[in-house]
DNA sequence: CGTTCAATTAATAGATCTATTAAACATACT
DNA sequence: AGTATGTTTAATAGATCTATTAATTGAACG
């Protein structure tokens, strides 16, 4: 038998270029970098990933399904009223953004840079969204039936929530530099935002 | 008298170059695809403009004071009802991002690029915008002290508008392309969204 | 011990980018 | 006409980046 392949400067690559392309995105970002912040030839980047595009490429596609297929993750939902349920779903997709903060700016500046690239993913993910909505917008057409939600698409509510979710992550090293937040502070205001999510989404249904 | 120093093409290449940083971003644009698009010699952008750094920061200082400085401009707000003023307020910001669609996105991420840059740039609007919440806020608080309206800082509601607006903007493209919406469909979303993010926010801070 | 093959490095080609310098061009003025 | 000054271009230095190639290292195995 050969020498299998060691695995794990495959992985340190893929470590530290995921790391720096979501800092300082991809154009910011040289291969020369990534070795040296790995502390070895700048060469076997391309000896693993033949090119930085390449290398891009598939951290970008881990990312971009990680995050929305984990977009509306939450645990026996079934037996819950329509109002519990929404804030548990709003409160799952704040934490998974609160852990996956800059996923959605490297997502945005890809599709400016290549559109291509999120055009040929969206196809495997149109399968898990569309089930998912489907329960979620039974339940939204029985309260809205029953009057006690506003009339509302299911894309409009969930892109509220999408929205508003990522937003907050993306305006906020901008928003503290602005009101001098500390890190902190910044814990603090995130903490507060989450349960205003929660009610500007829920009270902003209501009929 | 001598030449005078002609505008003309100081002006071409601050549109010029201000439409490119707005669509690719200050990394992906080089001084080269600059004159390429001019038509003219690379040489006679650093000639007006030194390095390609003063260029960025001039278009950028002028964008991100654009961005703030209109972030509420509505008139005679004076005589209208709390939840009348503040549908016009939403209506009116959400008019200027959409005519700025991409200031954002340059604005987080020169953020993450050149920190400094924001914090020097800081304290140009905090006089700005103070005056300008605080007007509101004392609509709010009578609201709130009437119990038509939840407790809730101007702040909050203030970061709710601009999040909802601005992400709408940010997300757009990529929604589009997963969505498959064409240009038409495009602009049907936006002014739904437009109604939508009202009734959100108005509904949002009710009691 | 020497062979073999994967992993790693050194060296470098080739492209591109920023910035500078010197020359060419244009225009007003004497 | 000739000079002076601002504008534009040509040429290029110097840096950096991607990608390739050839050489070196190192570990398993017969």
């Amino acid at each position: 038998m050969e020498v299998k392949n060691n695995p794990t400067m495959e992985i340190v690559i893929l470590e530290t270029a995921e790391r720096l392309f979501l800092e300082k995105g991809f154009a910011m970002t040289s291969t020369t970098e990534i070795a040296k912040e790995i502390g070895c030839n700048q060469a076997l980047i391309h000896y693993y990933f033949r090119t930085k595009e390449n290398l891009f490429n598939i951290i970008f596609e881990k990312k971009f399904k990680q995050f929305f297929q984990n977009i509306f993750i939450v645990e026996n939902l079934d037996q819950m009223a329509f109002p519990e349920k929404l804030k548990h779903i709003i409160e799952a997709h704040f934490d998974m953004v609160r852990q996956n903060p800059r996923i959605p700016l490297l997502i945005v500046n890809e599709f400016s840079r290549n559109p291509e690239m999120v055009a040929n993913l969206k196809e495997k993910l149109q399968g898990v969204v569309a089930t998912l909505f489907e329960s979620l917008n039974t339940d939204l057409q029985a309260e809205i039936a029953a009057g006690r939600v506003r009339q509302i698409t299911i894309i409009d509510l969930i892109f509220s929530v999408i929205s508003i979710n990522i937003s907050l992550f993306l305006l906020l090293p901008v928003a503290a530099e602005i009101m001098t937040l500390d890190e902190k502070q910044k814990e603090i205001v995130i903490n507060r935002r989450r349960d205003e999510h929660v009610k500007l989404i829920l009270n902003g249904v209501r009929s």
